[in-house]
DNA sequence: TGTACATCAGTGAACGCGCGTTCACTGATGTAC
DNA sequence: TGTACATCAGTGAACGCGCGTTCACTGATGTAC
């Protein structure tokens, strides 16, 4: 813009654009939803030409993909750095568990958008690399379940209900904490504490 | 438009407008997401003006309000229905899951904003009446659970939980399939028997 | 039964807005010689 | 070390589009007398 030194904030080139735009967007989304996203309000918010993402991106999928790979690998290294070094199945479940929602609660607009298959390129490798890393983690610690306490335990099929109960948790603890406001009753626990729970239920009932 | 006598097809006053709006908006969420939808869509789909549904529901979030409180009467009517006659408490709650993700997949439009608060009018009194009116349905049998097997149980948090778990495969069961359709693996089970797996794992983590 | 009038339901033209996309461009960087 | 040139990153003006909202209106219905 103007002719001073190259600063942090006044370069043409950006440097580190497409990492910008990918935490923006993110930032964009947790604060408005994924209806206010929009390709020109996340150029203005990183200060450059509205056409800039474009360039990298290609169009709003390519950028919400970017998005949701980045979910993807939240989500896999809170889940794998929660249970390293926990022996106990159960207790491996739930911390699984608890990282799980606290990171995707930590990340909101990450998280709403990992699953919108109507917005993102379904078929980009590196989407379903991501996507399959971050559920390996999950089923390995069914698989270590089933080794333990009862192999006859379906791994695959309990690890997407168990992903299914994670998710589920995180989309409907606002709407609990809504609803109790409103109708003057005590706050839902903690959604970590909840996750918690879920998970030492869920594995009572996988034992034979 | 035509001087023809007043035909279901050209009439000044429509009749049922507000529901038809209300199932046009939600056929159209069915197709083309929330983000696809517009009031000037729903209006151009049920044949009239474009300032029409404003008239009804003064603005969007009147008209998804609308569309989310008959999902909740869905889901009620459906639940219900599907527990009568059924004694056993397993069974029970393993119909309400299996007609829960049913009715809700069948309506794909209903549900996709049951749970939008961003999107909704949240202190609407019919709206939180409807969300309670189905909440009631599956806290009854979670409280029959308790009263049956295990009376510590903790109903309401436990009930919370039951429905997120629902909520939850109904976003991911899709994901499940483009995934394993792309991985050339076997599709995951239809989502009726997901449900029911997943209530009778529950339900037995629910005893004591 | 008939007429006058109020109320209600829906119209359609007009407006301003933010969006995605295109495209010729310019500034910065890297490389060959 | 210096110069020329290719490549890359980002610009900004322009476009057409669908949107929500407003507003004076008109057609249909219901009610009072």
């Amino acid at each position: 813009m103007t002719h001073e030194q190259p600063s942090d904030q006044h370069r043409y080139h950006h440097g580190d654009l497409e990492n910008t735009l990918r935490s923006v967007a993110a930032d964009l989304i947790a604060e408005r939803g994924v209806a206010g996203f929009s390709l020109r309000e996340v150029a203005r918010r990183a200060g450059v030409s509205h056409a800039a993402p474009g360039h990298h991106f290609g169009d709003a999928s390519g950028l919400l993909t970017a998005v949701a790979i980045e979910a993807f690998t939240h989500l896999r290294e809170a889940t794998s750095a929660a249970i390293e070094g926990v022996d106990d199945p159960s207790d491996r479940l739930a911390m699984l568990a608890r990282a799980y929602v606290e990171v995707a609660t930590t990340n909101p607009g990450h998280c709403a958008v990992a699953f919108r298959h109507d917005l993102l390129n379904n078929d980009d490798p590196a989407l379903l690399a991501a996507g399959d890393q971050a559920f390996a983690v999950l089923s390995d610690v069914v698989q270590h379940v089933a080794d333990t306490v009862n192999p006859d335990l379906d791994v695959i099929n309990t690890s997407r209900l168990c992903w299914s109960s994670m998710q589920g948790l995180i989309e409907l603890h606002p709407s609990m904490t809504v609803v109790s406001k409103h109708r003057g009753e005590a706050a839902p626990p903690p959604i970590g504490d909840l996750a918690e729970i879920m998970a030492r239920q869920a594995y009572a009932g996988f034992e034979p």
